[in-house]
DNA sequence: AACTCGTGGGT
DNA sequence: TACCCAAGAGT
């Protein structure tokens, strides 16, 4: 037996139920779950996804709104610059492709927001094609099972797609299983923090257990701070343009936070990423609700209208 | 290569 | 309580 077979077995039986893993799941639905899982846990995922896939079931339905629908529609999903490339994501589809995903590898690379798990990922789990999809979750199992090491570097590296494609089947079904079930052993049994060795597959085949799976002492990873950064900054401010119907004067986003320097800072930051939109000098608004004016056939003056 | 970018649940 | 960490991407 092989890590895939084992893997590929336990899956069979332990998988998670996930509306994304459904047969009848297109491609857009695969393409949006994984953008929304990065970074951010399935629990939160499901509902959002559920909702996300009623309202806009193709790229093109995303596509015909603005970006600031999307934003609303990510609610506090987390790194809302995700809701912003996926829109982007849906027109470049729309415009290269014709609105359907493309099962290219390079023209998935290609598209906004898409690097090198989620490409791979939407190539496999969407289209069936072998490709090593490497997460974090697939970088940890690889390294405790295969390296006998306890945790594996932050990022993908080129190595790690080689080490994870030296473990998939050569049959591309066969290939795409073991993949989401590597992911998923990493996900439910190979964790980072409790590991449950006792019902993992690769107990008796891995490396790290037999070394007597010590986990380091410290933090594998620099620490993440949130309170007090312009991140928190921005997740106010977006806050309150998000339920904002119409344009938001500058003194409702001054309320948010007191340091005038650092709250100027992250709404600068939120123009610069294009998820904001200064509306005149005191007003703004989420990206592409801004009200265009348009000449009407009754005379001179501009008019607002929403389009 | 190192850094930024949200949010919330588990321990 | 504070800290860890979660299907990463872009610069």
């Amino acid at each position: 037996m092989t890590f895939a077979d084992d893997a590929i077995a336990w899956f069979d039986r332990n998988a998670r139920d996930l509306p994304w893993r459904e047969p009848t799941t297109t491609a857009w639905g695969v393409l949006v779950s994984e953008v929304m899982l990065q970074q951010t846990p399935v629990v939160r995922v499901e509902p959002a996804w559920r909702s996300w896939m009623t309202r806009w079931p193709t790229p093109a339905d995303l596509a015909a709104e603005p970006p600031s629908e999307a934003i609303r529609m990510w609610g506090r999903l987390g790194y809302p610059r995700r809701a912003m490339r996926l829109h982007a994501c849906a027109v470049a589809i729309v415009e290269r492709h014709g609105g359907r995903v493309p099962d290219d590898l390079e023209q998935l690379l290609a598209l906004p927001g898409v690097g090198t798990y989620t490409g791979r990922a939407v190539a496999t789990f969407a289209y069936g094609q072998r490709h090593p999809v490497v997460d974090t979750n697939v970088r940890r199992v690889v390294s405790r099972a295969v390296e006998g090491k306890p945790d594996a570097g932050a990022s993908t590296t080129a190595a790690d797609l080689v080490a994870v494609e030296d473990l998939l089947p050569a049959d591309e079904a066969l290939a795409a299983r073991a993949s989401i079930a590597f992911m998923e052993i990493g996900a439910i049994v190979c964790t980072a923090r409790a590991p449950r060795c006792t019902v993992c597959p690769f107990e008796t085949a891995c490396a790290w257990r037999a070394t007597g799976e010590k986990l380091p002492e410290g933090p594998s990873r620099k620490p993440q701070r949130y309170a007090g950064t312009d991140r928190q900054v921005r997740g106010l401010l977006l806050e309150v343009l998000r339920h904002a119907h119409g344009p938001v004067p500058r003194q409702r986003l001054d309320v948010v936070w007191p340091d005038d320097v650092q709250r100027a800072r992250a709404l600068a930051g939120l123009v610069e990423d294009g998820l904001v939109e200064p509306l005149g000098a005191e007003n703004f608004v989420l990206a592409g609700d801004a009200p265009r004016t348009a000449p009407t056939r009754w005379g001179g003056d501009d008019q607002s209208i929403r389009v």
